[in-house]
DNA sequence: AAAGCTTGTTACCCTCCGGTAACCGTATGA
DNA sequence: TCATACGGTTACCGGAGGGTAACAAGCTTT
């Protein structure tokens, strides 16, 4: 019997927990069981938090994406040229990722999981970070072409993100910003040029 | 009792059926029943064939993998110039991804599910498509940062892809194969100039 | 100090599903 | 025409795991 806990402390431990057992394992590959495990509790105790193991994880999803969000939305907030924006929006991704490692394997991590209600969720989020993204991308161009450039670059992030975490490496986040923010605003700019000849 | 078919015909039309239900429904979601109604066949006949439903599974990623990789190795073959490499890639790629969908959607797509060896796989799919990109990022530069931007590159190219297809948007490979290409080699460039200065 | 709410636990159920054993029907070739 | 091999089916097993019912042990409030 582990030590009790207050309500809303257990639950928050729980959060905290899960997502580096999910993160790690993959949501198939995780029992509450596990979970329970690792939280050093037993599977009811779960239950009195979270309705089922769908509900716990679509929690764990949005927890992640709003961290996420906020972060680079924080972070565009402050520049005032494109350019700018566009160093600041990936360098504050690339630190999301480089100190939230657990939410970032979640989310976009190989062994992220996705039956129908997490693969929405996630593509909600993927689709909400494309659309702070697309204002930077020439506004004179079809926007549809836009939105799919700017899904484009999300996935450059992510790209990264998934090879480097995955691999272990750690990365000077600042650093790696400027340099993707660098190459992805010289193709930006390419792309005008492009529509325009 | 369905039509009466030779073994390799019959192996054939799984690997050809149980993709597209793979692809549709990811690797959890599909019971080798549901494998086995969509075939029109028994679950038995299945395990004549795969050993088990990973091993059925591992064999049509590596189809999908394989036939990915050559489309894109013949189409660089043709080019000479780097640029020119580049188009030819990005097209070969997108164009892999249109007529060849379900292909897609098992590697890369939201719902593709992955225990500990299909992860592996599918790494490894991805590490050679950038390996057969990283020539093209200026040879001067660290190795290691290289390599990023490349996988930088497939996550691109990936996250366009799976927008279009998830929407289940129609698009000219070929069209938007030259609109990220010169989108990305202008990026590419850009980093030249970043490491030299 | 006893009633009663809150937090945990033990022990279980039940369904789903991967995998298999045993059996059937039909074409083929001696 | 009868043996045999091959492709197919029915019916089942066994385990994993989500979820729950019933009960136990603490705080807290009066």
């Amino acid at each position: 019997m582990s030590m009790r806990l207050p309500a809303p402390a257990r639950r928050e431990q729980i959060l905290d927990v899960s997502v580096q057992v999910f993160a790690r394992n993959g949501f198939h590959s995780t029992s509450m069981n596990d979970v329970a495990d690792a939280v050093g509790v037993t599977k009811p105790v779960l239950y009195q938090h979270f309705d089922s193991k769908q509900d716990l994880y679509l929690a764990l999803l949005e927890e992640a994406g709003n961290r996420l969000r906020t972060a680079v939305s924080k972070a565009v907030v402050g520049a005032t040229t494109g350019k700018q924006q566009t160093e600041m929006g990936f360098r504050a991704y690339f630190r999301w990722v480089a100190d939230d490692h657990d939410a970032f394997l979640l989310l976009f991590g190989s062994r992220a999981n996705r039956d129908e209600e997490s693969t929405t969720t996630i593509r909600r989020i993927t689709a909400e970070t494309a659309k702070a993204i697309a204002p930077l991308i020439a506004a004179d161009i079809e926007p549809e072409h836009q939105r799919t450039l700017a899904q484009g670059l999300v996935g450059l992030a992510e790209g990264v993100s998934r090879y480097l975490v995955e691999r272990g490496d750690s990365f000077d986040p600042d650093l790696l910003g400027r340099q993707v923010a660098d190459m992805a605003w010289a193709g930006l700019r390419a792309v005008h040029r492009t529509d325009h000849a």
